[in-house]
This record gives structure tokens, sequence and C-alpha cells, in this order.
DNA sequence: GAGCAATCCGAACGTTCGTGCTTTTATTGA
DNA sequence: TCAATAAAAGCACGAACGTTCGGATTGCTC
């Protein structure tokens, strides 16, 4: 990796920190510079324009999170425990990848309504999160772990909002017992979906 | 009600519409006096600070929710019912009641990582909001529609996932389907606190 | 180690930011 | 109706914003 390259990706790992405290939004130049110890001409050689920034720095966080959320879940085996898998890694990630709260979080409700191409970026990585949850979901199906009448993509839609509900007590509330929640409403939602138990 | 007070009125109304599209700290005194055709000096006599001001906003934005969500709820049978029309109240709450997403869920991630006024008035409406759906649930125990060892908590937890997920459904991803979902996700959520049928 | 390209800095641009003053214009109550 | 008061505007400030550019410095290649 050459200098510049070394460089940009320390500048897109401090912005990703930053942005998750103040916001996609909220990040300055300035601030980003400051933090990096570059000077603010020196950092933003590396880039188009602030806007190519923020979206350099999804990207940045979208491959991370491939990294240490969704490669690692598809080594597990397939179905329930695959699921269960991406569910732990996903509640590590928002507790743990970012000093504030995770970037794409913070970042959806500030540009849900900004038209350009830092929301296409966010769009993409959602959709693809999306996808992969409810395929995850439908191997569970396929494998005989959930009811072949399972809606993957309401499984996927509820998952998302036990992860955002945790974002929530977490961050804002600061609420301790926010995992312990999170998990709880996980296993409902599971033996939901779970073949009825024969009774007898 | 006074002049000052009218337009300090409407000034907040703007206010919070412009803060749901572009987020509370992105609101700025010069896009929101155009907005209000007032020079930027004339609108800021109202407020000691930009803080006053977002502190402002979203003491303005709870009181609009509990015009609209909170006390017509609170007429309705105590009880399951009760829960039925906060939610039904809720979501329509955040589809309509601001340009962009809701002004709460955008502040809520944005600032809470960032220390003052505005978080701590952030956190008082969100406290009162589940408290509120605490004890509204604990009402639906009480009358026998939920079984007694229901965690009314859990209950208001996972119901605030329910509506995070649909403004993210909604807002972000612009999906048609996202009342839809969360109106599922919820009968699922009031199906597995009521009392176990007796077979036969 | 010379030469060249990559990398970074310093200074400055025009705007906009939040925030004070002072002055003008509206509103109000007697 | 007219003074007293409230509300809004005008103007200006220092700072920070994103952005540009020419020059210095560094790192890589032969």
């Amino acid at each position: 990796m050459s200098k510049g390259e070394e460089t940009k990706a320390a500048i897109l790992d401090e912005a990703a920190e930053l942005a998750s405290l103040v916001g996609l939004g909220g990040l300055t130049i300035g601030t980003l510079a400051a933090a990096t110890k570059l000077s603010k001409s020196g950092l933003y050689a590396h880039f188009a324009s602030k806007e190519a920034l923020q979206v350099q720095v999804l990207e940045h966080a979208r491959g991370r999170f491939t990294d240490v959320v969704m490669r690692p879940t598809l080594a597990a085996p397939r179905g329930e425990p695959r699921l269960r898998e991406f569910f732990d890694r996903w509640l590590t990630w928002q507790s743990e990848a970012f000093d504030g709260g995770c970037i794409f979080v913070v970042a959806a409700s500030e540009f849900d309504d900004q038209e350009g191409p830092v929301r296409d970026e966010l769009l993409r990585a959602e959709r693809d999160k999306l996808e992969s949850v409810t395929l995850i979901v439908g191997t569970a199906i396929s494998e005989g772990h959930f009811r072949p009448d399972v809606d993957a993509e309401q499984v996927a839609y509820e998952l998302e909002g036990i992860l955002l509900a945790h974002h929530h007590a977490r961050r804002l509330m600061r609420d301790a017992g926010a995992e312990a929640r999170a998990r709880r409403a996980f296993e409902r939602l599971v033996a939901d979906c779970r073949p009825v138990a024969l009774t007898g």
C-alpha cells in the first residue's frame, strides 16, 4: 500500500469515527484535518469534494461491516445458527465498531430526505444488508428450522427494528440492559418462526 | 396571544419542519430566517442562543406529540384497545407530522453522544414516552388482555423497535409496504402477549 | 543518488456561520 | 391619538466553512 493510500485509509477511519459522533453531515474538513494531524488542504487533496468524502466514508465503513459481520457470518452453518451468528455480530458491531453510534444509523436519518450520492450509497448498503438477511432467513426455512410460511422479508424488517431499538436504548437512553432486551426480542422472533411443536 | 408569541410559534413550527429534513444540527439561522421571511437578527431576537432554539424546537414538537398522539390515546378504553390506538396514532405521526422524518428520531441519533441541554431535552421526551407506553401495557395486563407475566418494559422496547424500523423503511428505503409490515409486527407482538388459548 | 511524481503544506478566496449592537417600524394600552 | 413598549431590521464582527493553487517536501524508481 502506497503512502497516499495509507493516509487516505487513516483519514477514512478517523472520519467514520468522527461522523459516528457528530453525524455525517456534521463532519467538517477542519476538525477532520485536526484529528488526522493533516492540514486542511493536505487532507482535501485526497478527495474531489466533501460529498465525495462522505460517500467514501460510507463505502469504507461498509467494507468493515463486510469484514467483521458478513463474512464470518457466512462461515456459520446454514439456517438458524447462521442467523444467530449474524445477529450476534451485528449487535457487537453496533456497540463496538465506533465510539459513537453506528454510522449507518446516524446517516440514515440525516440523509433520508437529501437526494444525492450520499443517500444513494446509503441505500445501496441497506439494500445489500437487507438482501443478505432475507437470504439467511430463507436458508433457515429451506433447512426446516423455520416454518415454510415464514415471510423472510418480514423477519428481516423486524430484525432491523430490534437492532434500531437496541441502538436507541443503548446510545441515547444509555440503558445498560439494552443488549439483554435485544436478545429477548430476537428469541421471541425466532421462536415465532419455528415449526409448531407436536403436542403429546 | 401577542404578536411576538405568534411569530415565535411560527418560527418553531417551521424550524421543526426544516430540522426533520436536514437534522436538528443541520438547522441554521440563515435558512430558517429565509423560510420564515424574517431577517437573521429579527429571528434571533426571539432566542438566547442557537442551542436554546434547538431545545425549544424539541419542546414545541413534544407539545404537538402530546396533542395529536398522547391525549387522544388516553381517551380510548383501557387495555389493549388503548395500546392499539396509541400505535395507530404513533404510526400516523411518523408519516405525517413532518415533511421529513420524525424529528425525534433524527435528533436522537445526532445528539446521542453530544452532552448538553439538547440531549437532556431529548432524553426527557423519550423517557416520558417510554413511561407512558409501559403504563398502557400495564393496564392491558391488569385488564386481563395480556398475560400477567408480560414484561411491560420489554413490550415498550419492542414497540419502539417496530416504529424505528417503520421510519427506516419508509423514509430511507421508501418502501411502500412499510406500514403494513409495521402492523404485522405489531400484531405478532400483541398476539404473544395474550393469554394462551385453552385447547379443546 | 538523480530525477520525477506523489504527497502535503501555507495562504487565501468568497460564503456562511452564530451572535452582538443600534436603529427603525409595529403594536399596544391609556 | 399618542406615548410607551415590543418586534423586526440593518449592519457588522470574528470565526469557520468548503475549495483552489503554487510551492515545498517527501517517497519511489532507475
